[in-house]
Order: C-alpha cells, then sequence, then structure tokens
DNA sequence: AGATATTAGTTTGATTTGTAACTAACAACA
DNA sequence: TGTTGTTAGTTACAAATCAAACTAATATCT
C-alpha cells in the first residue's frame, strides 16, 4: 500500500473542485460587476437564453439544481427585469420563464463574453487535449 | 457568429462545476456521515496526514483556501481531537499543525476512500482519457 | 364527489461562507 | 527607542446555502 501514487492533485473531487474555482474567479468577476448576478442567476438566465422560455423545474432537472436556489435566482432575475413569468392555463402549477427584451440583451453580453473566456482558457490546451477534456467532464457529469 | 458552436455543457468554468459537484457528492457522504466533517476540514486534514506537519498559512498557499475557512477548519477539527497545535519558539506568530494518533487514523480511513472511490471513477475512463484529465486540471488549476 | 397523494414553487430557520476589521507578534528603519 | 509596516491567525457581521416545512394546484383512487 504505497502512498506514493495517490497524491490530492490526482484525487478527482479534489482536482475538479480546485479547476473548478480557478476557471469560474475570471468570469464571475464579469457578470457579478457588471450586473450584479449571482453564479446561479447566470445560470438561469443563460438557460432560457439559450434554450428558450421554459419552466422552473425543467431547469432545475437540466441544470441539475434545487428548486430552492432556482427559486430566489428566478425572483432575482424578475426584479432585474431580466424575466417574466406567465402561469401556464391548463395547470396553474407551472409558470413558463421567458427573458424580457432587456434580458436578452443581458444574455447576448454574457453570452459572447462566456465565449470569448472559453476562447481564452482553450488556448492552453491542444485540440485533443480539449476534445478529451469536454467528453470526460460529459461523462462526469452524467454518473 | 453562429451560435451552436458554443453549449453551456462545453463552457469549461459550467462544464468544470457540474463535474465537481457531481463527483463531490459521493465522497462528502462518506466523511461528513462518518466524521462530521465538512469540505474544508477534509482537505486540511488530508494535507496534514499527507505531507506532514505544516502551519495553516502554508496549508492556505497549497490548497488556494482563504485563511478564514482554514482558520475555523482548524478549530474544528482541533475540537474533534485530531490535531494539535503547537506555537514556534523563534516566531510566536506562527503554529505548528500536527494530527493527533486519532487524527491520523481518521486520516488513514478517508485516504482508503479515496483511493477506493477515485478508483470508481477512474473504471469509467481510459488510461488515456484519465491521463489527459489529470494534465488539464493540473494545467488550470495553475492559471 | 371526497379523501389521499403528487407536483411546482415559496418560505423559514439553521449552517456555511465571504468580507473586512481586528489582535498579537515580529521586522525595519529613523 | 519608538514609529510604521507586515504577517499569522481570529472574530464579527453580512450574504448565501441547505434542509425541511409549507402552500396551492392537480392527479388518483375509492
Amino acid at each position: 500500500m504505497t502512498d506514493d501514487d495517490f497524491d490530492l492533485s490526482r484525487f478527482l473531487p479534489y482536482a475538479l473542485n480546485q479547476a473548478a474555482e480557478a476557471t469560474s474567479i475570471g468570469f464571475q468577476k464579469y457578470y457579478r460587476q457588471r450586473y450584479g448576478m449571482l453564479r446561479t442567476e447566470w445560470r438561469v438566465l443563460f438557460h432560457l437564453g439559450r434554450y428558450g422560455a421554459m419552466t422552473a423545474k425543467v431547469i432545475c432537472d437540466r441544470a441539475s439544481l434545487h428548486k430552492t436556489k432556482v427559486s430566489r435566482a428566478v425572483h432575482a432575475l424578475e426584479q432585474k427585469r431580466f424575466l417574466v413569468r406567465t402561469p401556464q392555463e391548463q395547470d396553474r402549477r407551472h409558470e413558463t420563464l421567458a427573458l424580457t427584451r432587456q434580458g436578452k440583451v443581458v444574455y447576448a453580453d454574457l453570452f459572447e463574453a462566456a465565449k470569448s473566456y472559453d476562447a481564452k482558457l482553450s488556448a492552453h490546451f491542444t485540440a485533443q487535449e480539449r476534445e478529451i477534456l469536454n467528453r470526460c467532464l460529459e461523462k462526469i457529469s452524467k454518473l
């Protein structure tokens, strides 16, 4: 049981967290300073902007977020006038969330920022590395 | 500017967070239920167990953790009798942190748990994938 | 129809984290 | 010596998160 073959930096939960933390900081600064948004708010906004109007529950499922987190993020985005809710006719428990004109503008801005930030990060990798990294992360997220 | 080439699941900060979250859950359950430990506590314990006695500041630097987080984790581990502090003779601002006998036992247990958990995760990857994944994560963490 | 169970979403109170101000020990330099 | 600066670590208060209880709407089963 030689311990030398197993290091903190090779323990996936640790290494992933460190990496996630490191990459998050730069982007966080952007949406935080510019729009006073929190991480979950950004994610909700991004889901609606990228994939169109949907209900909070769907966002929970797609983004693996707890409903209380989403509930609060939706409230915050509503206050900022970035989205509106519309209760569904056939089942009033559901409310469809959709970005406002302003919300779409903000999304477009953040989308561009995300793309260029990601491009900057990607510059450190070869095409193969980047491809395998994506594949691995996707696999892990589906565990 | 076709948007189809850039998806949430390919945005590194997002993908890394999702993956980190997914892998953390399983291991967290273990140290939480078994020892009532928090994530930072586990990390501090692991640093001391793996790399030997050191000061809180060194842990901060090595693990990229804020000093308040470490301060609180050290306090908690002390309460649990997993570590002891010894102020240094030549500079009493520093205190050396070292695991107790009990702390070492706990570390050994968590170390084994971590190793087998990681092995279970690794089973989903080829050797090449795992190698490249490690390399990428290490690079990212050093940005 | 009426009782019971589910589901979407919110609220609440306890835990955890982040930020900034603080203390204590030492260093540097007049 | 004394003033100023720096460093290790703690504390206090605000902000964010989590878990569990809650509300309101619908579904199911008798």
